[in-house]
DNA sequence: AAATATAATTAACAGTGTTAATTTTCCAAA
DNA sequence: TTTGGAAAATTAACACTGTTAATTATATTT
């Protein structure tokens, strides 16, 4: 059966053509300009077709917030050449919030936006897989520094909600402006940074105090 | 002119009808439910009175953002009683949590939301005074701790960003409905109190490691 | 009472996501 | 090769959104 086999590429074809569109449009306009008519016009279809292929929007942005966990993903390889998981750790807040700064967009909607996860709930399979990954890398991550003594021990979803929590919060805050008015917009990476070095710091058993 | 006075009266007493309007379908029906025509049903005016009150919607957000800071500031007058600068710190964080999670559209509207940000920004003697206050007092609190030696010296702006972003990033987590598949909705706020007792409990220099 | 300033309204614009009903396209059997 | 039916795509419409220009109604002043 070549027919069937054909139609499914071409169903694939549009589905892909439909994602790239809100790609460019996403990158291009932000996530307010993806609507379902633009996206329509950019693969000279009605906005209608787009429903043949997809449930609603938030599906959409679950595809866009996947492509954004991919990039981050990428970005991470550099942290494979690193032997010692402690400065693993550190390189790993480093990479989190470059990313989150430079494709604020994407971080956005990986991090923030509620679509995705509305699209998530709706779903039965239901499990965001993306960010299960994510928080599960940096929680073999910490139980390596615990097991190899380089930070005291604690419970590990414990010390790895308050890392997340940390640079999550420091990068979310300056994505939605809270930040403008309290450190110079060229500062607050630096600042960023010396935040995370601090808190590896002090949980740095190499590093005695007093 | 006993005429112009009452007028200013009316005025500000229609401005707070359309302000209770707001809050009252801010908080029964969350905030993508607040319309100019629904304020307009509530208060019995056309929609287009609004704008002769408020230059725009954000404007209206951005004193529902102004009166969820004052409602934190209400609920951290219990801080007052705490003569150890560290407890009020811990308290603090622990004040924070529960204002987010227990006012999560307030808290939305706070620090998430774009909207009182974009308000901000057309106005000319941009402050941010809320955000700034809540900041300071973090920011005077750290200080204190550190002046008396109860924990490590550092400079404050990092290790108040660190802890900032630290509270806010759970919070926002939790919220946006990042952390459902991860931690049971129960344990939630139970181990959000582990991780900023785990954080403090590192810096407080009073507990020597080893 | 007439003229003027203020307040509020109606009507409209340009958009949004989404659905039902209809038309067009395509493939297989007669 | 023509016909019947399934699949794909479209048009038209619904019920909204924030916001503005033009118009009407209400007060106040002359």
């Amino acid at each position: 059966m070549g027919i069937a086999e054909r139609k499914e590429k071409q169903k694939q074809d549009i589905k892909k053509m439909i994602l790239d569109a809100s790609m460019k449009l996403f990158v291009e306009e932000g996530f307010d300009n993806v609507t379902i008519r633009k996206i329509a016009d950019l693969i000279q279809y009605s906005p209608t077709t787009v429903y043949l292929y997809f449930k609603d929007k938030n599906e959409i942005f679950f595809y866009l917030h996947q492509l954004g966990f991919e990039k981050m993903i990428e970005l991470n390889q550099n942290l494979a050449g690193i032997a010692n998981p402690l400065m693993r750790l550190y390189k790993m807040g480093e990479n989190y919030i470059q990313f989150g700064m430079t494709h604020q967009e994407f971080y956005d909607v990986m991090f923030i936006q509620r679509a995705p996860m509305e699209c998530l709930s709706t779903m039965e399979n239901c499990e965001w897989s993306a960010g299960d990954t994510a928080i599960g890398s940096l929680r073999t991550l910490l139980e390596e520094c615990m097991d190899k003594g380089l930070i005291q021990k604690a419970p590990v979803e414990v010390v790895a909600m308050a890392i997340w929590g940390l640079v999550h919060g420091m990068v979310s805050l300056a994505i939605r402006d809270r930040l403008i008015k309290i450190i110079p917009q060229e500062q607050l990476v630096k600042v960023m940074h010396q935040s995370i070095n601090w808190l590896l710091g002090t949980i740095d058993t190499s590093i005695k105090p007093n």
